[in-house]
Parts: structure tokens; C-alpha cells; sequence
DNA sequence: ATTGTTGGCCAACGACTGTTGACAACAGTA
DNA sequence: TACTGTTGTCAACAGTCGTTGGCCAACAAT
């Protein structure tokens, strides 16, 4: 189709490492997409407003990364880390595990709420969700599940829950659910998770 | 702040019940908001495809809901249909009556879509989605849970787990909860409902 | 036939969007 | 010094958005 505008071809080896002068650049735009993109979703978060963010001009946000959707695919790309989280611990105490994991992933991390709320919105982005999702959770759930089928059934239930909390909870701010601790969330999705996971 | 510009003062009354001859536009054009909305989100949904899939023209639009916000206002209220749901029933089968009803109640029903996928990126609409369940699920709550803070947080789970199953269902479209039968929804969920509400 | 009201279309406004290209400041190299 | 490629600034483009006001046809009541 075209070639890559959007990185300069020749790479600048001035520095031994292989950095570059503007990747403190880089670094402040995609801080600044992060946070736009995940308070106010991938419409309503302009270039213009994220380059003001980041203190530069809109102009490098393209240059940079060479539109708002590869800007978008920069921002979003995260870890569930999930891995480790089944090996040499009691089956039965997987679900608090995972409740808790859940709580302490999310608290912070606006990468995720990004996603979620540009998901909702924009189809090419529920792909990268429904993506990330299947290929992080998915081996998970086979370690404790060898019928390929119902792992993937179980993944989408351990999933619906898991999103339900962070959309009632993150995004759309339902005070009982943002009032809930850390402890509260565990004791109650914890049962619900080790179900859909081992039930 | 300034008079009612959204609506003739004076209500033409030629017609024995109150009809208008252009009550069908006004129709129209709400059936086309709600679809528009439900697929697109708030910010994608333009007035003007929403005038073109009722068509008529945008500025009508405008001249009988004001503005978009008041249009969306006016295709987003809806009802969760809960009243009902618990009075002579034995209450320990009322998880799975209510996970049957929010299959059937989301099942082609485009409005409530219409709110979630807005209220994700809208904080206004946010509201309002706080608002209705809030209202109709916390009555429900309070007939089986004397205890008013307590109702409250169980609603707040209750709501995580619905609309975690409607995102994934509905909007986020993960395959192996699309594949969901109602059946299954109900085996799955229904037990965790239970415990949300009485356990 | 006359008015006044309602329903509808049309063209345009101003603001804002993603995106582009020209150009200046600066670095390192020869 | 002059040359080359990188970093950044500025102004503008083409398009879309919500929204407004003017205009005309259909209709109602006088």
C-alpha cells in the first residue's frame, strides 16, 4: 500500500544504546494518549488536545506515529500478567487469587480503562480486546481444564464478571461498587471466579 | 435561562386525542436515534445520519428535541421491567428467574445498548444509568434485604455481574459468551445472582 | 379569500477535526 | 566551513460536526 512514514528509516546510532533524542517525545505522547484515551474515550480525545498535554505540537503526533488509530494501538497495548498465577498454589483458592489480582492490575492503570472505553465504541478495538482477552486468559483456563471448548466457555464467564466489576466499578462509577475494599471484592467475586473456574 | 424552544407553546388540539400530523416524524426520528445510538455510541451517532435513516431533515431534529443531548435523553429512557419479579416466588429460585429475565429483557432491544455504550464515554448519560439502577434495582434489593447499606452493595455486585455479561454478550461480542445459550446463561449466572442477592 | 400556525426543506454559519507540507533550529560529520 | 538528517513550529487544507434562520407548502380558522 505505502511505506512506513511513520518512523524515520535510518535509525540515529549516535548514542550507544540506540536512543534517540526524541524519545522523550514519545514517551510524553504516549503518556498524555493513555490518559486522554482512557478519560475520555477514543472520539472525544483529540490529537490536538493530547499534543497540548504533552507539550508539543500536533503536527509531531503524526509524525510520530502516523495516525490517531496507530497512536490508539500504541497506547492500548497492555498485560493481563496473568501468568504465575496457577503454578504450585492450592486450585481452590484461585478465584480470591484472581479477584485480587484483578483489583491490584486495574487500581492505577488507566492503559486498561483506555481499552475498555474505546472498545465499547469502536469495533477494530473490541478485536484487540476480544484478542487480549482469549489469548491471556485462554491459557489459564486450559491449565485447569483440558476440555478445550469449556476452558473457553469458562474464560468468557471468569471474563464477564471481571469486566462487569471494572466497568461498575472504573467507568461507570456505581458508588456501592466503588465503595466496596479490596477485602469485600475478594470475598465476593472470589466464589463466583473459583465456579466458573473449577465449578 | 431561555423559554422552551424545543416544542410549539401552543399544542394544535384538532385532533380528538391529542395527536399531531407530525407525531409519526417525531417517531420516526426517536427509532432512528435509538438505533443509530445503540450501534454507534453517542459521539459517532450524528444528527444528521440520524435525520438521514428517518428521512427527514437534520434541522427537525433540532426543532423537536432541542439538541442532541435532549434527543439522546429522550431515546435512552427505558425500563428495567423488575417490578414483579420477586413477590410470591420462592426466593431461592430468584437468581435464576433474574438471570433469565436480563436475557430476554437485552435480547434485541437496542435502547438499553444505546445507554451503556454512551454512558461509557459520556458522564452525564453515566448518571443516568446510575440513576436507573439505582431506582429500579434497589427495591428489589430492599424486599429481600432489610438492611439499606447492604442492599445497596448487594445491587452493586449484582449490577457488576449483569452488565459484565451484557458488555461481553452484547457489545464487546466475546464468541464463547455470544455462544451462550439461554440456558446456560441461566446455570451459570443464576447461582451467582443467588448468592449476590441472599447468600 | 384571509390570515396565522405547523411541517418541512435548504443553505449556511462557526467551530472543530485529522492531517499535510513548508520551513526554521539544531545536531553530528566531513 | 558546508552538508545532512533529525526535531520542532506554524499555517493551512479539506471535511464534518451541531446548530440556526429563512423560506415555502399545507392546513385551520376566520
Amino acid at each position: 500500500m505505502h511505506v512506513n512514514t511513520c518512523w524515520p528509516t535510518v535509525v540515529d546510532m549516535t548514542s550507544p544504546s540506540g536512543t534517540r533524542r526524541s524519545d522523550g517525545t514519545r514517551a510524553a505522547i504516549l503518556a498524555a494518549a493513555r490518559q486522554r484515551f482512557s478519560e475520555d474515550g477514543y472520539e472525544r480525545a483529540t490529537i490536538r488536545a493530547i499534543a497540548a498535554d504533552a507539550d508539543i505540537d500536533p503536527s509531531m503526533v503524526m509524525r510520530y506515529y502516523g495516525n490517531k488509530e496507530k497512536l490508539f494501538a500504541a497506547a492500548a497495548e497492555f498485560n493481563l500478567e496473568l501468568t504465575g498465577l496457577e503454578d504450585g498454589r492450592p486450585l481452590d483458592e484461585m478465584g480470591a487469587r484472581l479477584a485480587s489480582h484483578v483489583i491490584r492490575l486495574w487500581d492505577g492503570d488507566e492503559t486498561l480503562m483506555a481499552l475498555l472505553r474505546a472498545a465499547v465504541t469502536n469495533d477494530p478495538v473490541a478485536e484487540t480486546a476480544r484478542r487480549i482477552f482469549a489469548t491471556q486468559l485462554g491459557p489459564v483456563l486450559r491449565s485447569v481444564c483440558p476440555n478445550e471448548e469449556e476452558a473457553a466457555k469458562r474464560a468468557g464467564l471468569i471474563s464477564s464478571q471481571v469486566l462487569g466489576l471494572v466497568l461498575t466499578r472504573y467507568i461507570l462509577k456505581f458508588p456501592p461498587v466503588v465503595a466496596l475494599t479490596k477485602e469485600e471484592v475478594v470475598h465476593w467475586l472470589g466464589p463466583t471466579l473459583q465456579r466458573y473456574l473449577t465449578g
